[in-house]
DNA sequence: ACCTGAACACCGTTCAAGT
DNA sequence: ACCTGAACACCGTTCAAGT
């Protein structure tokens, strides 16, 4: 008999409740439909029960969130490269993506300071290959705290604009944002007068143009070569 | 007669209803505890109606955001400076400041696409300065929207971070925030083995030292060079 | 057009009571 | 210790009804 449709809850056969599962359906509701749709009623009716069960095991909401994003940046695997450079870049794709799979749980990175054991591995590797390569440890120390700061950001805009720009066509939402957005872009630079603006009307296929991974990767070099310069001259190479 | 204490709403005398005290009314809410105490409700006590008085006027507390958003920033003043290099570090302290005396009111800056007139006039006043230097129009184009993604970045960091090391003891968060902060980190890495982790052990006062404002300048400087370093060798002054 | 009370379908967290 | 139903004090938005 197929089962009734009456049925609320996403999957039959509740769980077993334990911090494990519940961080696993609060990492579900996410990918699925954002950090916003997490609400503990709705964890809670995963396992057949009230919200008030899951308190013997996260102290709140936001410590519920901040487990899920801890998760999601322990998978992120070691930067690798041969140059620091490298490293960086190679580095910045694996958060991108991490945070990226996870619809806008990039949202939940700021100000937070992971300390699991692998994030200290990935920090130890950057920060020496940057030293050993002559980059003042002051600088690559904060930049660190820099390029993360900005891989969260880009990340969290991306989700927003896709987000935004999704008309429920059933079309990707790249494809129907990236049209929305170049075509209501352009309206707003064409309505300029060219007197009064000379240069956004001018150069509006620049501040219009570029995929969301050109402006990324190029404000990333931006940083690395801002990075470069502060090597001491003869030491660098 | 000193009033009722009971009186709840934050001043009697009920304003008029309109577009203008509504976004009044939500700004003084940021400014006092921050976006997420915003409700409808909680605006339309301030008039003595129900939120859904509101809706005549706002299509929904998004838009309303939005509107308070948009009104810090048009308050923003033209940057100013003899170089770009400088242009830009001046227009990057006005709007950190402009964001920065409301709370957390640069969590809304993401994915914003600002079409107000006095918006346009400093994007226009950025771009003609980079360009007529000998930065690439692409460059300067992208910088723009990296430069405004970093500083929304920046401060809503720096608001969690505050807001996260407030004791409720009544010290500002500023003071109880750096020391905490030291505290957590400087214990977290003191708890690392030298053997494994080296580097961070090492250079745990670089990770550790630099007040938000000198990490942001860093930040912000990085960037410049990033960008000064893409003007065609022959052009550079 | 502007305004409203009431209702709908939700929230996070606490707490007394159970096992 | 883990688990729960019920309650408290809230939400954003809609809608029929008023002016």
């Amino acid at each position: 008999v197929a089962p009734s449709p009456a049925r609320r809850a996403s999957r039959r056969r509740p769980r077993r409740l334990g911090l494990d599962a519940i961080v696993d359906v609060t990492l579900e509701i996410i990918d699925a439909e954002g950090v916003d749709a997490v609400s503990m009623r709705r964890v809670a009716a995963e396992f057949d029960t009230g919200p008030a069960s899951l308190y013997a095991y996260v102290a709140s909401k936001e410590a519920l969130l901040r487990l899920a994003l801890d998760r999601v940046i322990d998978a992120i695997p070691a930067p690798e490269g041969d140059t620091w450079q490298d490293m960086t870049r190679d580095f910045v794709v694996k958060v991108r993506s991490a945070f990226a799979a996870h619809a806008d749980i990039a949202r939940l990175s700021f100000a937070h300071i992971p300390t699991s054991r692998g994030t200290l591995e990935n920090g130890e590797r950057m920060l020496a290959a940057m030293i050993d390569a002559g980059v003042p440890p002051q600088v690559a120390a904060w930049s660190l705290d820099i390029i993360a700061l900005y891989v969260g950001a880009d990340v969290y805009e991306g989700y927003l604009l896709g987000q935004r720009f999704t008309d429920g066509s059933g079309r990707p939402p790249e494809e129907v944002g990236a049209e929305t957005f170049v075509a209501d872009v352009t309206s707003a630079f064409s309505g300029l007068s060219a007197e009064e603006f000379p240069y956004l009307t001018k150069y509006a296929p620049e501040m219009i143009g570029g995929s969301g991974d050109e402006r990324f990767f190029f404000g990333v070099d931006m940083l690395i070569a801002g990075f470069a310069a502060q090597i001491p001259k003869r030491r660098r190479r």
